[in-house]
DNA sequence: CATGAATGAGCGTTCATTCAT
DNA sequence: GATGAATGAACGCTCATTCAT
């Protein structure tokens, strides 16, 4: 009613003012469901919680994977976004690293379909999703180096990598052992340090 | 019937030739096929490519999962085994060590329907499979702990873990990066090393 | 959305005036099919003399049984319902069981899911739906019994029996012979009459 | 051994002695299988009990119909004849009828096939098997109605049916209520005593 | 535009029947 | 002949996607 007060000026408004609350609806709802159960979900099922038709979501998103990707991106790059202004604020290069891969397996790597997508991500660069968690790391990593306080030749990628394995880890580890993936962390990080000077293999 | 009796040495008749190699060639088939897809894959597609029909397949393997299980308990046991003979036959035990994780990550790891497994098995103890390459990893623990090489602190679960964590890695970065986890795996066998004095967390 | 609400007299939005048209056509045709071939259908063949897709069916009934209980009970149902009313209506009781009889032979029993169901119903009481055919048959049984017309000891389920007994010999005698069980019907009824004083066996 | 003596003569014996009592295995076990469970069982299942291979099963009976078919009938006329005999030996005429229903009811009514077949064989002439029966039946009627015992009109046809609707009863009234098909008779034989002089329906 | 009913390819599985050994 | 391994049509059911309302 409100809404349509307006009518003269916002006939064209009014309907997107739906549009926008329902794409948001179902990617709010499409988040949580692909956290829980991963990308095998019955697109039923997201309509269903997000209290829309079918219809509407392909409307939005004209295949599954178009609002998979959609929503996994917006996610990630919520995070991905948190992280940078925590890797910004930190002073200490070295705390800014393990703070951010604390941050990071305590958080979005308990998110199933994220987890199944860094893979695809990896290997299909034209997914975007990882990209702006790599210019984090990025930073994280050029700091590192330049307090010398990171093993000479370690690259972004190499940290991007270990991230995506430790989420693996936490995956399945999360129900049964809920804090191992903490111990792995330490010794890969120790394997990053500085003191070590041996060099790593060429990819 | 009773003529074959007299025999002795053979109780069943004759013995199915092409029986065993019909279900020999469906394992190799599903190995491969399992290796490449997991265990999503259609029947029909292990029974087209082995060249029997569907029929066949369910005579010797009732349930989609008994064939996937036994393919891959066989392909596990038989790397698991070569990985233990290595571990025996390797003088230094770090070597054995690392020989290992090369070994088990330039071989399995690429199975994707194993890994799948890996993680279900590692939170449901019932599911065998990782049990037999725990063995293996007790081992090298034990040999390098006694050698002072290993960080004090590290268990077979951690090192195992990181067998299981690695192999993700191998899967996505397979296609784009195939040798990108050999860093990783630098990285934390550095980490490992008994230089690293700094207790590791709790669980 | 909210506009809708306004109306109050219809909560869903439209009404899906097609989908209960379809439901009925299922239903329909799975009646007539069911009452052809019993409960071995295939629901794609349901499906394609209904003109809809096998999902269709499936969104209606979850599983096939489900489609076979509502449609048998609907059936019957339906038929015990116009069954009751004749017995009420009828002034003679006898009269009244011998119509019973005659519009459940001549009806519901050359349906061939319904006469399996009934000997499936008969050894399992948990399923419904002889139920209410049996309070019919209550109500007949007393008031012949009331007028002295029906021989002495004789139960209800006699005469429930009576019935499915000669459902089955309608089912096998419909082609070939189509008004044979009449013959026999008149048979048991005069069995029944209250001229017989003879006890029948205990069970 | 001992059928080989006689090679020079019975060259062309000795395998079919194998072969008859396999061909005698497999019905026995098919009368058991049928029996109980009807024909609805699993070839293989015939084939495991009877000790011999599928093939062996088809090269005897082409399809599993002519092995049902075969069986039946020898079920069937073994039993006819055991009937047929005591139908002769019996003295009183009506006493033959009753003793006849109560054998038949007792023992073959609980074999499910020959239920299962009995509707099948009513409604197609081609097959044979209630024809034997009916000879019997035949002798019966004949009797009884020469001691003027048997309603007027009763024809074979409607004691043969009445077996066969009885039949039913016995079939699902086996398990939860053993004798109540003994009523059901009574109040048959009853309706068809002499005493009821009420001309029948025309079929 | 939103709705959710409809579609149908595809999956796991069974079993009568055939055929190589 | 006998064996039982192989075949594949057919079944019950699911779910991404389309489309009439």
């Amino acid at each position: 009613m409100a809404a349509a007060e307006q009518e003269g000026t916002t006939r064209r408004r009014a309907p997107r003012v739906d549009a926008v609350r329902n794409r948001e609806a179902i990617m709010d709802v499409a988040a949580e469901v692909l956290a829980e159960q991963g990308t095998a979900v019955d697109v039923r099922e997201i309509a269903r919680r997000a209290g829309v038709g079918m219809g509407t979501i392909y409307r939005h998103f004209p295949k599954k994977e178009d609002l998979v990707r959609t929503v996994l991106h917006r996610d990630f790059s919520k995070w991905a976004e948190s992280a940078r202004r925590a890797a910004i604020d930190a002073e200490e290069p070295w705390a800014a690293l393990t703070d951010f891969y604390q941050q990071a397996l305590t958080g979005y790597a308990r998110h199933r379909a994220i987890m199944e997508n860094s893979a695809l991500t990896w290997s299909d660069p034209d997914l975007e999703g990882l990209e702006q968690l790599r210019l984090v790391i990025e930073q994280l990593c050029a700091r590192a180096h330049a307090a010398e306080l990171l093993r000479p030749g370690v690259t972004t990628d190499d940290l991007l990598l270990l991230l995506v394995s430790l989420g693996h880890v936490v995956q399945f580890t999360d129900q049964c052992r809920p804090q191992m993936w903490n111990r792995l962390l330490h010794i890969s990080l120790d394997g990053l340090r500085a003191d070590h000077r041996a060099p790593l293999p060429a990819e």
